[in-house]
DNA sequence: GTCTATATTATGATAGAC
DNA sequence: GTCTATCATAATATAGAC
């Protein structure tokens, strides 16, 4: 009875990133996955143990390649600060427009209030803002962002890079783009290295 | 049976506010929303015919008075460009601090792909992009902005003023500020105005 | 690995008494 | 306006056959 060509495992995860993406995780039930997959709902948690499993391995499978990147690119210190920064944001917007859905999903499942939320946040996320203050403070020493506030400048690049993907539908239907192509991350990234050379060049010059 | 002070009708809202804000709007069933309000579940559908209804309760609530001063606000067409466009943006921080649960439950749910959120987007976020796409073409009149492009730049400045409240868990925890206190309203109006000065003064340099 | 069958509980919603 | 009682359905999850 299995279908030809894709396992059921990678099946169910398909139709579970498809569903939750479009109608939110407490917005999908587990019938629903096993409908869209093809496959009956019990393979569900023969695979993933229950619903919250299913979350919890979509999260981790996203985050971990993140973070291998992130932490790497972070170490080429002997890069000029622009660069490094523009580079690290590059990676976050690649990533992020090569998984749209789960970086939708993850975006809006964080701003739940539960235990798994804050255990990404204190896992990756305390980590992702080290890498970004980390530049800037070079950027600072270098003579750079005089008169802006660190923090508020790493919070500031991370809305810009994440709030598009998590809001795509406004993205498509307010300003007619689509995140999921190349183009849109092309384009955003080239905005975006613009702009961060406007925010510190210009504060060099003061 | 009445509790004394506050009448049942606002006793639901408050209490489903409460409750779609934490674990959000599927995340929350009708029972726990009257044991939160002290209140017979039957009351709920007689004042809000259904769960449906109180999201849309919601949504309208918040959008309307806001519309109304952003509109009001655009329309100050003899204040110089940098000032009108700080000043709509501290229209939006100031709202969304005071309104903190529904704004994280709205641009939460915005995120779902439903019809309701279609019609938030067509009837109010077009039109609030417009408000900000004028202003900036003001500027651009003015000889700032050159090399930026308009429809990125509304785009990045409403991230970067929505992100930090629908995901205020991560303000809170990974930058410790507090997104709910007019402490975080003020610093971070002051930061992005700085930060709207750097972009727009450094292009008319060039 | 996959399915049937079922247990158990929860859910949104309403009819009708007070 | 408020509550009790109840319905119909849907939910997650598992035991056990194949």
């Amino acid at each position: 009875m299995r279908a030809p060509g894709e396992k059921s495992e990678q099946k169910i995860f398909r139709a579970a990133v498809k569903l939750f993406d479009i109608n939110g995780y407490h917005g999908t039930t587990l019938r629903e996955i096993a409908r869209e997959a093809g496959v009956n709902v019990a393979l569900i948690s023969y695979y993933f143990k229950n619903k919250k499993g299913l979350l919890e391995y979509l999260m981790i499978r996203y985050f971990e390649p993140l973070f291998e990147q992130m932490e790497q690119e972070s170490r080429n210190t002997d890069l000029p600060v622009e660069e490094q920064l523009t580079r690290m944001l590059l990676i976050l917007i690649r990533y992020q427009s090569r998984h749209t859905q789960i970086t939708r999903i993850i975006q809006r499942e964080l701003s739940v209030e539960s235990i798994l939320a804050r255990e990404i946040m204190s896992v990756y996320l305390t980590r992702q803002k080290h890498f970004f203050v980390s530049v800037l403070e070079r950027s600072v020493e270098a003579g750079h962002l005089r008169n802006l506030d660190i923090e508020l400048t790493v919070m500031t690049l991370l809305s810009i890079v994440h709030y598009p993907y998590l809001n795509a539908q406004w993205v498509r239907e307010v300003f007619y783009l689509e995140p999921m192509s190349d183009q849109f991350a092309a384009q955003f990234s080239t905005y975006l290295k613009e702009m961060v050379l406007s925010l510190i060049k210009k504060n060099e010059e003061k």
